[in-house]
DNA sequence: ATCTGAATTGTTATAATATAACATTACAAG
DNA sequence: CTTGTAATGTTATATTATAACAATTCAGAT
């Protein structure tokens, strides 16, 4: 895994931070949020959503289906998630406290790993060719599918 | 509508061309599949599975998911529609014959019309950034949600 | 013209993804 | 405490897509 070097370390830290975001603004880290945002956080692969469910349902025989869609709600609206649409899967947010721009994201076909690259440089040069025709750009999906180094 | 102004014919050529790239590639644009194009060519609006469906029942009763499906695919593999991820959506490719590079697209929150933006540089650009990080990209999505001119 | 294998279409069923709607419970602020 | 909002529980259903197998059509070989 090219990302990180030691993820137990990497998920921990990721939960502190959405702890301490999730204070800072006054919202509501609670068990189930957290228990799915920890269940992200366990491999850099985006984790589909009822893939999810059959984790929660581990521990809690009456999960369902809003049990997770829920959580993924608060989790994206607050920024410590990203949903990967070309997937239909979500992934945890690396930098949930500062987003300077879109997120963009490279998956690997082979390992399944999606590196999260928030480039100020490739906003603006997306933005200009936007403008080039007129268009006012709210909000980017970019989303590269190919081999990650490791893999290639 | 600001990308053509001349929406029949407009259509008419994309037809036109897709018979003739069919043609030259000696494979089939069967009724279902024309009857499919024309309709996703309507205008410039991605269309979604179920609502092409709906509107294939109106000439032919008995169409079915796999209907729909099936012509769609074809389409896609032949580079005559793309697939909106962010939208569940499918839309006429302006260029089937002529594929640079990816195809990006800029759709307008408001009115919902997708311009398909075939980029080299942009491409370029992404390309570049992905190589800085070890990464080899095989298919890209980038789709730009926002205003168009006209509605901006 | 007829045969034949591959492509296409028909059909039934079901998988996979996501949301609506309303009831109940928990929780923080006053 | 109480009270209103947020969160969760629960049932049902909407939306998107594919599997599997049968029937038909079609182009090329004979």
């Amino acid at each position: 895994m090219s990302i990180c070097t030691d993820h137990h370390h990497c998920q921990e830290t990721a939960m502190a931070t959405a702890e301490s975001l999730c204070h800072s603004r006054g919202i509501r880290l609670t068990p189930q949020r957290r228990q799915v945002l920890t269940l992200i956080w366990q491999s850099h692969r985006p984790v589909k959503a009822y893939d999810l469910l059959d984790q929660l349902r581990l521990s809690d025989a009456s999960a369902k289906p809003p049990t997770v869609y829920r959580a993924l709600d608060f989790l994206m609206e607050h920024g410590l998630i990203h949903r990967i649409d070309s997937l239909n899967a979500y992934t945890g947010c690396g930098h949930p406290d500062d987003h300077p721009c879109d997120c963009y994201f490279m998956i690997c076909q082979s390992c399944g790993i999606a590196e999260e690259c928030c480039n100020p440089d490739l906003a603006k040069t997306i933005h200009q060719m936007a403008a080039g025709r007129g268009f006012t750009p709210q909000q980017t999906v970019l989303e590269i599918a190919g081999f990650c180094q490791d893999c290639a």
